[in-house]
DNA sequence: CGGTATCCCTCCTGATACTG
DNA sequence: CAGTATCAGGAGGGATACCG
C-alpha cells in the first residue's frame, strides 16, 4: 500500500507545517496579539486597574461578547487578573500582571517601530501604486 | 430631527473607532504581523535571497495563492524586492530591503519575548484550566 | 518556473436579546 | 453591572485548474 498521491503527501506536509507553526511560540503570540482587541485592552490596562465597563468606554465599538472572549482569553495566558467584588451591584476589576505590564513593554516596542518606520512603508506604497500601470 | 437612536449612536461611535484603529501605525502593523504568512517570509529571507518556489517549498503548505499575496503585499509596503530575470525558464528573487531587514530585527524581538515568557503563559493556562470547576 | 483566476467553505465577528 | 446565548453575514484561506 506504499501509494499516496501528490495531493496526500502535500496535504500532510501542509499538516505537519500547522502543528510546527501551532507549536511556534513565536506564532501563538503573534495570534494573540493579532487578535483585534488584545493590544488595545493591553495598552488600555498598563495605565492601571479597569472596570468591565471602562474598558467598554474606552475601547468604543467593541461588543460585550468580543470583550469578555478577549478578557478571558488574556486572563487564561495570565496576561491580566480578574477580580470580583460581590458587591450590588457586582464589580469586576481587571487589571494586568507582571507578565502583563512585560508584554504591553514588547507592545511598546513594537508601536516605536510602527510610528518610526510607518511613513517609509506609505511613501513605499505611493511609489508602488504609481507605477502599477507604466 | 434631534433623535438617534442609542444603536446609531453606538454604530457611529464603531465606525469613528474603527477609523481610529485603521489609521493607527501600531495596528496597521499589527494587522500585517497577524497575516498568517508574512511573518514566516520575512524570517525565512532574513537569512538571504530566495526564488518563489525556494521559498514554496521552505514554508511547506503555503498555497500559491498566498504565497504571491504576501510576497506582493510586502513588496508593496517596501518591506521586499522582487527581480526578474528573464532567462527560460524565468527567475525570480525576492530579498528583504534595510526595511524589512529593520522589521526582522522587531520580529526577533518579540521572537525573544515569546521564548522567554511562554512557559509562564503555558503555566498560566494550566492553572486557569485546572480550576475551571472547582 | 512563476504565477493568475476561480470557487468553496470555514471561521470569526458582531448584533441582539436575555440572565444573575 | 457584568456578563451569556444565539444567530447571521462577510472576509479570508485554501484547493484546484489553467496561462505566459
Amino acid at each position: 500500500m506504499a501509494t499516496m498521491t501528490a495531493a496526500q503527501r502535500r496535504e500532510q506536509a501542509r499538516l505537519e507545517y500547522d502543528a510546527f507553526i501551532k507549536g511556534c511560540p513565536t506564532n501563538q503570540l503573534l495570534d494573540r496579539l493579532s487578535d483585534k482587541w488584545v493590544s488595545l485592552v493591553v495598552a488600555a490596562l498598563a495605565a492601571g486597574p479597569m472596570r468591565y465597563s471602562d474598558l467598554g468606554r474606552k475601547l468604543a465599538g467593541v461588543s460585550p461578547k468580543m470583550l469578555t472572549q478577549t478578557l478571558r482569553s488574556l486572563e487564561r495566558d495570565g496576561i491580566l487578573t480578574r477580580e470580583v467584588t460581590p458587591s450590588v451591584p457586582v464589580r469586576v476589576d481587571y487589571e494586568l500582571t507582571p507578565l502583563g505590564h512585560s508584554l504591553s513593554l514588547l507592545l511598546t516596542a513594537v508601536k516605536d517601530w510602527a510610528e518610526t518606520h510607518i511613513e517609509q512603508v506609505h511613501e513605499a506604497r505611493e511609489r508602488y501604486d504609481s507605477v502599477q500601470d507604466v
